[in-house]
DNA sequence: GTAAATATACTACAAATGTAGTAATATTAT
DNA sequence: ATAATATTACTACATTTGTAGTATATTTAC
């Protein structure tokens, strides 16, 4: 499952805002917004594919993410993974390490994550 | 820059190549193929676009990747770690390290790059 | 030297995406 | 109550994407 680009705009909305109702989400929306109608659109094709949900509250209604964030992220990631890194997440560690912009000190921080992480697991076995 | 499902599923196969004939990339795709010219369509929209470019051979081109991979992938996850991880590569390293699923072996692996790289920068400074 | 394989340009067309207008309805502020 | 605002359904249309056929040229294998 991969939105596309205004599928990722209003997601993005939607999972910050957590529940929206419509003027919400487009005024989310820097200028120049697009028009009303085109939100409304794009969120009714949302539903039908089941990324958005709705609660019926009177005559309108409160919409809510059905995709969560973190799963996207995952499973984003991991085909990331699997197509850049020959599925190895070690490799994509590797990568990570050196490439992205972490200072020394987050890189520290990062170890001791990776640390408590090997303690748990050690501890479960 | 992103490209959609069919650019990305080219790209793939261009970087594993690195230099290829038409051919080269059709026999890339799994049973059943795509036609020869659907391929040739999506390789000449995507060198308009200039992520292809070619040599010409004779008369033949021999296509290669005008995007590099590790360029796609830093930017990549770069847009991600802003989108889900408020810019916090930390952040995001910390997701990673819990989330993954990375084996032990493999954690302990990356806590000695990530050590590496604390050594090397430290010593730079 | 003729058939098969390969390559390219061009055209075509359905489906998906991006964008928004119209009409109808409901709610709210005066 | 009436105007302004907000909501939704429905329709419309241009652009992009996915897919491939035709025509033509070139190469290659027999």
């Amino acid at each position: 499952m991969k939105f596309n680009k205004s599928e990722e705009q209003i997601m993005k909305y939607l999972w910050k805002l957590e529940r929206a109702y419509m003027k919400d989400i487009v005024e989310e929306f820097p200028e120049p917004r697009p028009a009303y109608t085109t939100v409304a659109t794009m969120i009714s094709r949302m539903i039908k594919k089941d990324y958005i949900g709705f609660v019926q509250r009177g005559s309108v209604r409160e919409y809510y993410p059905k995709v969560q964030k973190s799963a996207y992220f995952s499973g984003h990631l991991k085909e990331m993974i699997g197509e850049f890194f020959n599925n190895s997440s070690a490799q994509f560690g590797s990568f990570f390490a050196k490439k992205s912009d972490l200072s020394l000190d987050e890189l520290k921080e990062l170890k001791n994550m990776i640390n408590e992480e090997i303690k748990k697991r050690s501890k479960n076995d």
